[in-house]
DNA sequence: GATGAATGAGATTTCATTCAT
DNA sequence: CATGAATGAAATCTCATTCAT
């Protein structure tokens, strides 16, 4: 990547060639060893010979299908990137607003347990992402306008309503939404980054909830 | 780096030698200038000769003065970790303890504050340290057991005191401590790191206590 | 090489991969001309660039099939030590035990002989093996035990037949193989090492069977 | 050294500087520190660094006296060179020709052990020496005519007095040099270069004398 | 004299990428 | 499609030597 820009053009390219093109093995064995070794190691530390060995395939093999190992990584990271923040949207839609009765903890605690499941089992890849989205800032670049765009619509309209309820402090949006994601980033990133093979577990959710929904007066104690 | 464990007498030696020994202009120039480029564009994407050149200094120089791309990091990251932690604790005492009218939410923010100016003024070792840890296992190895050894001693004296005020949650010391970690470094890292050039300001930091404290609940509007 | 030690498994590795990958034209290229440089101008003073230039490859494509400056030593002494002492010891069962006939003088001679022309023909791997041997512990401590494994065993048995012939004085083995080796040794470093392209030739030899057999006295007159 | 010749002005001037020129400690404890480096690890291996080190002494000093790494070697190696020979030559008359009665085996043994001895006394220097006369042509070509100079003349006259004696076989003065030269040369050099601190001991020399005066043959054992 | 910081030339090594087969 | 040999540019590192103090 070494300074060079990576055009829009490009994110659309490979985002909507995902979809069409079927992986061939070898192909997926590409795939899955670079993640592997991406997560481990990082990008910059990852040679192709490695990833080309662990893959047992030449490397001529990987700059066939992939054309360049940045290009390799982005059709790693971006199709993570696309499927993660919609069906996040989704599942917001569908696991919340159909039981009117749930609370904005009950809320909480769902979005993440979901979202929790999912990064768990993409777990090498959301280390990917994190690790090189820190790095790389086309990548960044990229990635920011396109949570802005999908998330804070769908979430504010959650907000609106629990607001309404009454559950909820009477503040605006963007600092509601900055401090549920400073808080829930917080939590994904540092039990998946700096701890070694994560697995959710309940009392954790539900602490990260509980602080979130109550902080830690006694006022939560009620 | 790649593999070798980094012993703690390496650990110690470094620290130890950034004591001990007086740094020329020279050693200085590479330090500022390493930090700089670490920051900007990370420690694997950044050469020796990048850094001999911005330092005005040949490359055998840094070799001469650190012998290793990696020790010339260490050399970076340790001290500021060594200051980071004793100092944040030496703050807790001195900030907190004496006067015992200090409420939870007030402590908090005097720490956050405090801490947050010192990474703004180290904001670039600041980004580095995070980069890096997540990279190297030896590093996170290293740094870890330093942090457990410094902080909860002391927080938890704290967390007991407040406690005891009947102003925080009764729930075991390692589960308040891990949600204040969690909200806490959620805040520096999503600020310091995803933000550019990102300086605290107030509102943001109320917000993030207001959460830690009395969490995003109407009780909070007490 | 600087320290660490090379495992026997190394040694096994390099030993077997030389027989069973073909070598492509420019493999055979950096050997050759490696071997020269070596032999010329010693290892260490010879660059891996000017190998490089000298077999019209570009460095990369040497460390790409041997990895290390230091394995492409080993691939060059190793395969020769592993011919040397085999075949030597193959010579000696083939020429000296079917002809009954043969004295010790006659089979000291043809020995020699054969290992000479052996040496002369690849005179510059035999300087390098020499130089190097010297230098490197690891090199010696593979060589050794391997010299030990099958120079002994078959030689000691020669040994014997000539004792019990009468034709040899009756000193234990390991006294009779040090003085032999002592003497035989002295006659290949000598010549070959200090000697600018020395060819071996019969009166050299001869002398030093000679000597070997009779020694300096007057008694050697008979 | 790298390719320029030693000329042999320098030769002599080494030479001569050695003795008027009072060393002072530090240069003492720089050429002690560099023949155990030098022995150790060759001098292509050892850097000034090290023996900087290792001297406790700046590199800066290295330089002030000798000018060069190369000339740090012919300091140790030169003045070595020129106690060896002669001081043989001188052992030889003196030992040997006082008592007429003294026979060639005798005359062998003693002048084996005394030199055996001043080896092991200066061994690091003697492994020095070795090592580098084997890969300078320069030191080769100065050492050499050097040696044939001294040494030739007086073993010649006493092999004379042998042979007049009937004690030694009656061929020509090179080939009974040649072939004492290999007998001895190969004892030196495997005992001293080959086993680690190897401690003369009589059997040894024995047996290579033995073989240089009666050879193998059950004609020795008269 | 002694020091040790600084240098720059060169050595080894890595690696993404190309291309003939 | 797949291979893997080959490349060359660049990165890390080494080291004899110089020089200001």
């Amino acid at each position: 990547m070494k300074g060079e820009t990576m055009s829009n053009q490009l994110f659309d390219m490979i985002l909507s060639r995902g979809e069409t093109k079927k992986r061939t093995e070898k192909q997926k064995k590409i795939i899955e060893n670079a993640i592997k070794l991406f997560a481990q190691k990082g990008y910059a530390n990852t040679s192709t010979a490695e990833i080309a060995k662990a893959a047992e395939v030449s490397e001529g093999t990987i700059f066939k299908h992939y054309g360049t190992k940045d290009q390799l990584l982005l059709s790693i990271i971006l199709p993570f990137i696309k499927d993660f923040f919609p069906t996040m949207v989704h599942e917001v839609i569908k696991e919340t607003f159909l039981p009117k009765t749930v609370t904005f903890e009950q809320f909480l605690k769902r979005l993440l347990k979901n979202r929790a499941e999912f990064i768990f089992e993409n777990r090498d890849i959301f280390l990917v992402v994190i690790k090189e989205i820190i790095y790389k800032d086309e990548l960044k670049n990229e990635v920011f306008p396109y949570f802005f765009e999908k998330v804070p619509p769908i979430l504010g309209k959650v907000i609106d309503e629990f607001k309404a309820r009454g559950e909820i402090v009477d503040l605006p949006h963007d600092r509601i939404l900055k401090m549920l994601a400073t808080v829930i980033g917080g939590f994904f990133v540092s039990r998946f980054i700096l701890l070694d093979n994560y697995r959710p577990n309940n009392e954790d959710i539900d602490d990260i909830v509980r602080v979130a929904v109550y902080g830690l007066s006694t006022c939560s104690s009620v």
